[in-house]
DNA sequence: CCTTGACTCTCCAGTTACTGGAAGGTGTAT
DNA sequence: ATACACCTTCCAGTAACTGGAGAGTCAAGG
């Protein structure tokens, strides 16, 4: 029979542990002098104690190691659980890898520009979101302002005879960049209603999205997209679809420095 | 301004996650209303959130953040914190490598012998532990028991005559296994006492060991080695000195039944 | 105008596997 | 007798939330 502290010494483990594991029932000691309350412990408690040891070492948590050391479980199921626990793992060296490779690719953002980045992205999931929307051709850049109120306007026109209601900011999709630009102008509305106009009515689907936030009127744009998409592709994503701009704020008619513009690229690990 | 909830949805973060920020202080709402204790959040907060978001993706913890954000610290400082979290997260991954290594090695077990193992093996570091000790070599197999008996009693003899105090069950240590078996009896004291009589005096280090607990007579040993050794390769680690058979329960004229011996091999990793 | 349902508030408890400390009792060596 | 090492219980704290209870607020529909 050993007190406490001799076979904390013997297998190594804090004298505190071995009262918590006593106290949760994991482990409790041989025996318990009644006087003193002192614990004691025998040699043959060694196997019992050295194979919570060995299964605390794979992984697994001290509810787990209970239930197999209580009911002493089949092969196949000790199996199951330690493929599981394969599983975790794997994925969780997966996760960090990647957590590793966001550290690098922010260290060399230092690296080239000494100082903390002007834009952060950030990874989430959207909602699907229901929204009425108009699609059309831009013929140049100059024009993307005046296209946009008339995509608009006439997406808001629609809406309002068939008395839809609104549900929140407007967004431009961006479907093609190349010479043909094309941007589809969308509101978000409560219910469904019906389409005309050249208005279509469809739900954008939930999607992970690589977001960023511009504060500031269109000409910081091009900097932004710079931001975003360099982002992308240090980080290994790729992009799978049209991006949006969310309006979160903006008038037509208000001091630019005051919009507040959200990117949005829909994307997945390549 | 946007209540709670509309905030919630625009960031992707949990309700209950954005008033425990405010309540540490991490992240405040913009404004509260006095009358209904309503927080309010703007546009303008977006950038911070945003930052904090990216820091923690990177797996710093909220305090570490919640310092990065309120001092606007240097491009060297970041990179520090950066450096350490990398270094520290590719540790993290070496870590889980080798438990994943540990439990595709019981896994492998369990596919040949299809139960727990008979014995387990823990990692364990030994403190350093004063003994008086005598070496002898070992003609045979046969000899074993002979040849401990006399070389205990030599040292118990030994620090009975220097008024000696007996520390701890003794161990053998075991230097050559080939044909000329070496073996060295050792008994724990408190103090330092002269040498003499063959009769040796030293520290053993304290070292990392690879650690398995027999119950029962010596006859159970071979399979006992068996399995440590077993053990330390498919775990990959290597011997790296002699290894050590504590007796922890013993004594000449007892029943072996109820002899207990801790099987000690110094390892590290290869 | 009233009700309903969605939303918000605060406060409290629980999660994991311990760790540290205080206050007080026990055992042994000098 | 006393010092000290060791043992006991109980309580609090860790990190970053999550869940729930009970109560107050807001907007829309009937």
């Amino acid at each position: 029979m050993l007190k406490i502290g001799e076979f904390s010494r013997l297998v190594d483990v804090p004298v505190k542990t071995l009262r918590y594991y006593d106290e949760i029932g994991l482990f409790k000691s041989d025996y318990i002098d009644e006087q003193t309350g002192y614990r004691f412990y025998s040699f043959e408690q060694l196997p019992r104690l050295n194979r919570l040891l060995a299964l605390k070492d794979l992984g697994l948590s001290l509810s787990q190691i209970d239930q197999m050391l209580r009911e002493n479980l089949s092969a196949d199921q000790l199996r199951d659980m330690l493929v599981q626990k394969q599983v975790e793992l794997e994925d969780l060296v997966r996760d960090i890898r990647e957590r590793i490779a966001r550290v690098e690719a922010r260290l060399s953002l230092i690296e080239t520009e000494d100082k903390m980045p002007d834009y952060e992205v950030v990874i989430k999931t959207v909602e699907p979101i229901l929204v009425a929307s108009k699609q059309e051709a831009i013929p140049n850049v100059e024009t993307i302002g005046s296209v946009m109120d008339r995509l608009y306007n006439a997406i808001v026109g629609h809406i309002v005879k068939h008395k839809g209601q609104f549900a929140g900011p407007g967004l431009t999709l961006w479907h093609e960049w190349d010479e043909n630009l094309q941007a589809e102008a969308t509101l978000p509305i409560k219910k469904s209603i019906p389409e005309g106009d050249g208005v279509k009515v469809q739900e954008l689907p939930s999607d992970q999205m690589a977001c960023l936030v511009h504060h500031g009127g269109f000409e910081g744009f091009p900097r932004a997209y710079q931001s975003i998409i360099q982002w992308i592709e240090a980080n290994g994503y790729e992009i799978t679809g049209p991006n949006r701009q969310v309006h979160l704020q903006f008038s037509p008619d208000g001091d630019p420095k005051n919009y507040v513009t959200e990117i949005q690229f829909p994307v997945a690990k390549v």
